[in-house]
RNA sequence: GCCGGGAUGGCGGAACUGGUAGACGCGCCGGACUCAAAAUCCGGUGGUGGUGACACCAUGUGGGUUCGAGUCCCACUCCCGGCACCA
């Protein structure tokens, strides 16, 4: 049973000795001084023996599911990961200090390249090293005192995890939100492998140095975009998200209106041109065309053209990246095509350009030099002609001469449109299109299906058996999970298990005849798209999810990197909704709220072994212990910023909690209190002000942790009151009740942030019950009244003076005061005063010719 | 290149809804304790001028709105995150 808030002198009470230390079971005498291992080891024991955060599902308790996004087990903890889970922390001590049942979980995000890395450097097998780094991450998490329920822990490359994303991708596939294609990928030509984004340095391979070329290969998609509509328009009732994020997923999904228009080839026999754009309005303002190196068009002109071949060629020799590709010098080349203005009939000429996807829209562009940025700069370079189409509605007449003009306005040069602003001009320009049939409004996404192949090894297999016959083949339910051998040796490159025919070599379910399996494996973005769901039920290995899921979902609080604000929280919100249609999850998005927090930066810069400037958390822990490393990240600076390590700070944390535990002992050490002599009515004026004091910070620091989740602020407070408490030792009976109230608050609003010191602190306190089993006390509100407010006073805008008057006085009364203030009449004196402002509370200023 | 964010003393940061700029901590300076040092405790600490009361300047840069701007608007500089195969 929870003890009751801490109450104090409550009506009726008999025993006025609140505690007698001397007579306390276990210490005898308080250590005089901070023992932080000690007090560490203390804590923890206490914890494990007690099971103390181990959580079941009880549906008459509120739920809370706080979940800190899970680390890939690089081999030891970082300043990033301990931030992290700090605030997680932090916020699920304190929601369970308010009586929620509190799911706080940890696991592994154990499939990925750096095992792979490693694996050829160190020649360990990517399994082994993955589980020893999982082990001593573990029980650095342990040494931290997070309260995590322990017993709910996955790791990802867990057979028994990654089964039921095999058997979810192959309900998916039934369902046709699957589907299998070519794609690019980055081609090593020399280690003959495909290349992450991150292994590409330069356009060249990181290892073999050599150029990296595109290529195309068969792989399997997930119809994210199915879902696209839905996915950007719940952003709208996700009020817990950062608008940030909500905007950068709503950019990065990117719906546009605009006009599919269909351009003639001059030559009758050629397919027409169709292209795609939002800007319909400037129709009449273009002057060539552009299509992408992969466009049939620009194929087909390759074939009669060697110049044009050359470049296409060239244009494959850059990395899929679109950062790459973007950056790029705009180039291109004319083909001996031209397409025919649906409008006016001119003919404009083509070109092949490297600035145009065809991953985007229809990859051929109709370019208006006069308004577009891009093709500006093209024009300029092949001096093409540029016209004005667009004119500013009013101000300064738009010069083209000088750059685009991008703004929407008003048509000129454009025939029968001019005159016509660009909103009329869209809808008018695309009636006329549709009437001749040659264009359509329509809707264009950015966001494209999220490809799941990876030609590696360290990942969850494909499920997938490729016939001769019968093609690609689910692999039967009952035979699931495809288990990743993992005795594998791992040297040179290439995946282990593409040249294992252990693995790959097998039958077909269909037809039984010798078939294959698909050797590449999921996208670890796969596994972190539905572990949050897991954690309810880790256990089952009859189902992927069952009714606790229903229970702790969705994710009430998530916390993690800023770094993850498209990628994963967009896969993750497309599996939940896929999820939810298999009737796997009851409601419709996985977190409620959503806390992003910033980097943690040593010298002004990301940390980095290349830079030399790293901080190790764990020598820390082992020199001043979890509860200073803990105090120090939260107290530098609040979550969503970036944090700036200083080891002064640490120490600086290090003192503070040296102090507080000095001040428990010094309290302690003057033997009983007699708390009835701090009953609220009657206090002496200083005692009155401190116990004031106390509850202004319990509120203050209350909607610090519960709303603003600002927990610097929230301790700079308790630090202040700390600050306060000398003012009241002054060996009265009074004096002595109102510090032990100041105290027991103090311990318990820091317990979420140094759990452990608080912890001991809290039983040599004489409580007989655990901090852990304890509420989060209630302000008192009678302890909260003034009887007189301070007044700021300003002349014109300028800090002149400070008034002090009752608290209940009117506003003529603050006005009164306020012009009679000394250095208010010096600033006034002779001048007319033209208004007075009152703000309530706060402030009056005078306002004066 | 495109999308998102940030910039406040010597340093990390505070100022929550447009209302006292610099809370709290670090560092530094001075003092106490000590044979001495460390640790600890007490006091001071944005800049300039003034013995002082005070005054002026000051929140990346330049403009604007307002009685009042760190906060809102416009333009710019630098730094950070993401860009679909790092996680």
């Amino acid at each position: 049973m929870r003890e009751g808030g801490v109450r104090w002198s409550a009506p009726g009470r008999t025993l006025s000795l609140r505690f007698c230390p001397r007579t306390t079971r276990r210490s005898r005498f308080m250590q005089t001084d901070y023992d932080p291992h000690a007090v560490e080891r203390e804590a923890q024991a206490y914890w494990m023996e007690h099971d103390s955060y181990r959580v079941r599902e009880d549906p008459a308790r509120e739920k809370f599911y706080c979940l800190s996004m899970f680390p890939y087990p690089s081999g030891r903890l970082h300043v990033g990961h301990v931030r992290n889970y700090t605030i997680g922390d932090v916020i699920s001590r304190f929601q369970r200090m308010r009586g929620r049942n509190v799911l706080q979980p940890m696991g592994w995000d154990a499939f990925g390249l750096p095992a792979e890395n490693a694996a050829l450097e160190n020649r360990v097998a990517p399994g082994p090293w993955t589980r020893e780094n999982i082990a001593y991450m573990r029980s650095q998490l342990k040494q931290l005192g997070f309260a995590y329920d322990w017993s709910r822990e996955l790791a990802t490359c867990d057979p028994s995890y990654y089964r039921w994303e095999q058997w979810l991708f192959l309900r998916l596939l039934d369902k046709g939100l699957v589907y299998r294609r070519k794609a690019e990928v980055n081609w090593d030509p020399v280690d003959q492998t495909v290349l992450a984004n991150e292994q590409v340095v330069d356009g060249r391979g990181w290892r073999s140095g050599a150029l990296v070329e595109r290529r195309e290969i068969p792989q399997w998609f997930l119809k994210i975009t199915a879902y696209s509509e839905e996915l950007l328009a719940a952003l709208d009732g996700l009020d817990g998200w950062p608008e940030a994020v909500k905007t950068m997923q709503r950019n990065w999904i990117g719906k546009s209106r605009g006009v599919q228009i269909r351009f003639d080839i001059a030559d009758a026999a050629h397919e027409p041109l169709e292209v795609f754009t939002t800007r319909p309005d400037t129709l009449m303002g273009a002057t060539y065309m552009a299509v992408a190196a992969d466009h049939p068009v620009a194929q087909a002109a390759a074939e009669r053209d060697p110049e044009v071949r050359a470049f296409c060629d060239s244009c494959r020799q850059v990395g899929t990246a679109e950062e790459d590709l973007e950056k790029q010098e705009k180039k291109g080349v004319r083909l001996d095509l031209e397409a025919i203005h649906p409008i006016s009939g001119e003919r404009l000429p083509v070109f092949v350009a490297n600035f145009v996807l065809m991953a985007y829209g229809t990859g051929a562009i109709m370019a208006v030099p006069g308004h577009d940025e891009r093709d500006w700069a093209f024009a300029r370079k092949y001096e093409l002609p540029i016209v004005k189409v667009i004119e500013r509605a009013e101000g300064e007449p738009v010069d083209i001469d000088a750059g685009a003009f991008t703004d929407y306005g008003v048509l000129v040069n454009s025939g029968a449109f001019d005159g016509l602003t660009s909103a009329d001009a869209f809808d008018r320009i695309a009636e006329h299109l549709a009437r001749e049939g040659r264009g359509a409004v329509q809707t264009q996404w950015r966001l494209r299906d999220w490809g799941v192949s990876r030609q590696r090894y360290w990942g969850a297999p494909i499920p997938i058996i490729h016939c001769a016959d019968c093609g690609a083949v689910p692999v039967p339910e009952s035979d699931l999970p495809v288990v990743l051998p993992e005795d594998v040796e791992f040297e040179g490159v290439g995946s282990p298990i593409k040249k294992d025919p252990a693995f790959y070599e097998t039958s077909c379910p269909q037809c039984g005849k010798p078939a294959e399996r698909d050797t590449d494996t999921f996208d670890t973005f796969f596994e972190s798209s539905w572990y949050f769901a897991r954690f309810a039920c880790a256990d089952n290995d009859e189902a992927m999810l069952d009714e606790r899921a229903d229970y702790w979902l969705p994710v009430d609080q998530y916390i993690g990197g800023i770094e993850h604000a498209i990628l994963h929280l967009l896969y993750a919100r497309f599996f939940y909704k896929a999820m939810r249609d298999e009737g796997l999850v009851a409601s419709d998005e996985p977190f409620r709220n959503l806390l992003t927090q910033g980097m943690v930066l040593k010298d002004g810069a990301k940390m980095s072994k290349s830079k030399g400037n790293t901080v190790d958390p764990q020598a820390m822990i082992d020199s001043v212990g979890a509860d200073t490393v803990r105090l120090f990240i939260m107290f530098a600076a609040p979550p969503e910023q970036t944090l700036e390590w200083s080891d002064a700070g640490v120490d600086g944390a290090l003192r503070f909690l040296r102090r507080l535990w000095k001040l428990v002992h010094d309290h302690v050490e003057h033997g009983p209190v007699d708390v009835d002599a701090g009953a609220p009515e009657g206090l002496a004026d200083h005692h009155h002000a401190l116990r004031r004091k106390l509850h202004e910070t319990l509120a203050k620091v209350t909607d610090d942790m519960e709303r603003r989740y600002t927990f610097n602020t929230a301790i700079a407070a308790v630090m202040e009151l700390i600050n306060e408490i000398p003012t009241c030792q002054d060996g009265t009976a009074e004096g002595r009740a109102v510090v032990h109230e100041v105290i027991e608050h103090v311990v318990l609003m820091l317990a979420p942030i140094v759990p452990h010191v608080t912890h001991v602190l809290w039983r040599e306190l004489g409580h007989g019950e655990a901090l852990v089993a304890h509420d989060w006390p209630a302000v008192d509100e009678r302890a909260l009244v003034r009887a007189e407010l301070e007044f700021v006073v300003q002349v014109n805008g300028k800090l002149r003076d400070r008034i002090r008057v009752a608290a209940d006085a009117d506003e003529e009364t603050i006005r009164e005061r306020a012009l009679a203030a000394d250095n208010v009449q010096r600033h006034t004196e002779g001048r007319t005063v033209r208004k007075v402002i009152v703000v309530p509370q706060k402030l009056v200023n005078v306002v004066v010719a």
